[in-house]
DNA sequence: GATCACTCATACCCGCAGGGTATCAGTGGT
DNA sequence: ACCACTGATACCCTGCGGGTATGAGTGATC
C-alpha cells in the first residue's frame, strides 16, 4: 500500500471537518464530484471505511476520527518542512519568536540584550499573535521558538518553563468591587472578562455575547481584542481583567485599578520549540533567557503586591 | 506558497541520502532526467538551493539538511497516517506491541494476564524486531506501542520506564574469565560482543568484522544475530555477550557461564507510544505493565546475584 | 404517502503535470 | 588531450485529477 498525498490529506480534512461535501468542496476551491471521488480513492487505498454518508448526513467513522487527528499533523509536518528549509536557506537568517505582545513577564528586554551577547545568537524576528497562532506557527514552521502562556499542547515540542507571574484584577475605579483590598474569585461573580468568559470560571468557554461580528451576526468566537480595547472595556466598567503584574506596571492607566485575588492562577509563561529542531541560535536563547529569568524571578514575584493605581 | 507533495518529499530525500542523482533515480524506480527536474521544481517553490551540485559531486546545502530531517518526520506522519487509519478500521481492533523478542524483562506474560482483564483491552498483537526497527514502527504507525531498551529516540513519543535489570557477562563455559566470581568491564579487554562492538566500550560502533554479507563482500551492518546464533558464538569461545537476568533465567544453557560484571550499566526497558495516540488500549496498557512492574521490580531486582550455570 | 429540496454518486470529457527517451555539456582523472 | 561519468536539456506522450451534466437516494412537509 503507498502513502497518501498530501492533497488527499488536504481533501479528507476539509470534508471531515465541514461533514458536508459541498462546503468542502467550496472550501478547496474545487467541484464536489472530483473531491467525492477523492475521498472514494482514499477509502479504496486504505481499504477502510472513513464517513458514512447518506444524501442527507454525513458522519465520521472511528477511523476517519484517527485519520482527521493523524492527517492534520501529518500536514503540519509537511508545511513545517517547507517552510523551515525555505528559513534556512535565506542569507540572512533569523531566529523566529513567536509570541503574545505584552506577555513576557517584563523579561524580554533583558533576555534580548544577553541574547545579542550569545556568539551563537542571530537577528530576532517576532512573530505576534494571539495563543491560538502561536503554537501552530511553531508547529508549521513559521516560527523557531515561542513564548507561551501554560497550559498548551506540548506535543511534539520541547519546553523550558520560563516564569511564573501573579494575575491581578483590572476593575474600574468607579467599581464597588474596589472596597476591597483584597478579593477572592467567588465575588467576582456575574462578572465578565472582555473575552465573555465568566470570571470565576475562566476554565469555561465564553458566555456572553461580545457584540455583533463583522457581518452584524452575533460573534460567535470572541474576536481578538487589543489592549487597548481591553482597557476600554474595563475602564466603562463592561469587563474585569486578569493582566498579570508585568503588564499593570508596564501600562499604568489612571481609571483602572488593581486589586489582588488570592484564588487566581498566576501566569505561567515557558519557552517552547519543536524536538526536532537542531539549531544552535534556539538552544542559545533558551539558555540565555532560563538566567535572566532565574535571576529575575524574585523581583518579578515581589511585585504582586504593586496594586492599585 | 504551497505546501511540497509527499512525492516531492521522497524524492528529495532519496537523492539527499545517495547524493547521487542516478542512484536515487533507480531507487526509485524512475529515470534519472524526471528526477533532476523534480528537484530543480522543489528548489524553484521554495527560493531556496538545497543541493550544490557539478557533474561529479553532490552536497547538501544548510537548507538541503534541514529540509532532508524535516522531511523524513514529514513522511513518516503521513505514512503513520494511513497506517493507524487502516489499522483503526479493522473490524477486530487489536493492540500491536514492538519489541524485541525476549526483552521484556520476564514480565510480559504477568502484563499480558493482567492487561487482559482490563475492560479496555483489546487482542494483542506482537510486532517483533531489533531495536532499529521498533520505534521507527511506532512512528510510522505499525504498532500502537513499543516496550524498548533506553535510550532511545524519543521525540514525538510518550515514555514511560518500566524497569531496570542487571545484565550478566556471559561467556564460553572453558573461559579463563570464569575463574573470577564477578568482574569489570577492564577485564574483558580485547573481547568482542557477537555484533563485532569491543565488549569493554559497547557504546562505540563495532570494530571487528562479523562474517561475509549475503553479497560475499564483508558486511558493513553487522547481520542482525538470533538468540541461537547468538548462544552458539559465545559458547564456541568466538564472543562475550551481556544477557539481562530475565534472559538468562529463561534460556538456561550449559557450557555458557555467567558473571555479574560490576561496572556494566543496566537494561532498561521503557513503554513508548505515539504522543498523539488517544486510544483507551493504549492507556489500559500502560497503567497495566506499570503496576505489574511495581509489583514485581524488587524480586527481578533480587535475581542479580543468580549467576553461573 | 406523494412531492420536493437537498446532497452525494456516476458518466463522460479534457488539459496538463509528471514520466520516458535521446542527447548535450560540464568535470575530473589519467 | 582524451575519456568516462553524471547532471541538465529537449521533446514526446500517457494517465490522472478536475470540470460539467445528470442520476439517485433521503428525509421533511402537507
Amino acid at each position: 500500500m503507498s502513502d497518501l498525498e498530501v492533497r488527499q490529506l488536504r481533501y479528507f480534512v476539509a470534508v471531515a471537518e465541514e461533514l458536508h461535501f459541498g462546503r468542502a468542496a467550496n472550501r478547496l476551491g474545487m467541484a464536489q464530484p472530483p473531491l467525492s471521488r477523492a475521498i472514494r480513492e482514499i477509502e479504496r487505498q486504505l481499504g477502510v471505511t472513513l464517513l458514512e454518508r447518506t444524501t442527507r448526513r454525513v458522519a465520521l467513522t472511528a477511523a476517519g476520527e484517527v485519520l482527521l487527528r493523524d492527517a492534520r499533523t501529518a500536514l503540519a509536518a509537511v508545511t513545517a518542512a517547507g517552510r523551515r528549509a525555505q528559513h534556512a536557506g535565506r542569507s540572512e537568517p533569523t531566529l523566529r519568536l513567536a509570541m503574545k505582545a505584552d506577555y513576557d513577564g517584563g523579561l524580554l528586554p533583558q533576555i534580548l540584550a544577553a541574547y545579542r551577547a550569545e556568539p551563537a545568537a542571530l537577528p530576532l524576528q517576532f512573530v505576534l499573535g494571539g495563543r491560538a497562532q502561536q503554537e501552530p506557527a511553531l508547529r508549521d514552521g513559521r516560527a523557531d521558538i515561542a513564548l507561551l502562556q501554560r497550559p498548551f499542547d506540548d506535543r511534539g515540542l520541547d519546553v523550558e518553563p520560563l516564569l511564573t507571574e501573579p494575575r491581578l484584577l483590572a476593575v474600574a475605579a468607579t467599581d464597588p468591587l474596589t472596597a476591597h483590598e483584597q478579593l477572592h474569585l467567588a465575588d467576582l461573580k456575574g462578572r465578565f472578562l472582555p473575552d465573555g468568559r465568566a470570571a470565576d470560571r475562566e476554565d469555561l468557554p465564553p458566555v456572553r455575547a461580545t457584540g455583533p461580528g463583522p457581518d452584524g451576526q452575533p460573534a460567535r468566537q470572541p474576536r481578538q481584542l487589543d489592549l487597548a480595547q481591553i482597557f476600554n472595556l474595563v475602564e466603562l466598567g463592561d469587563s474585569v481583567w486578569f493582566p498579570p503584574a508585568s503588564i499593570v506596571r508596564r501600562h499604568p492607566r489612571p481609571g483602572i485599578v488593581h486589586r489582588p485575588v488570592v484564588d487566581l492562577p498566576p501566569l505561567q509563561l515557558a519557552l517552547a520549540w519543536p524536538q526536532e529542531s537542531h539549531s544552535p541560535a534556539v538552544a542559545a536563547f533558551v539558555r540565555t533567557a532560563c538566567e535572566v529569568a532565574a535571576a529575575t524571578a524574585p523581583m518579578g514575584t515581589g511585585m504582586a503586591t504593586a496594586t492599585g493605581t
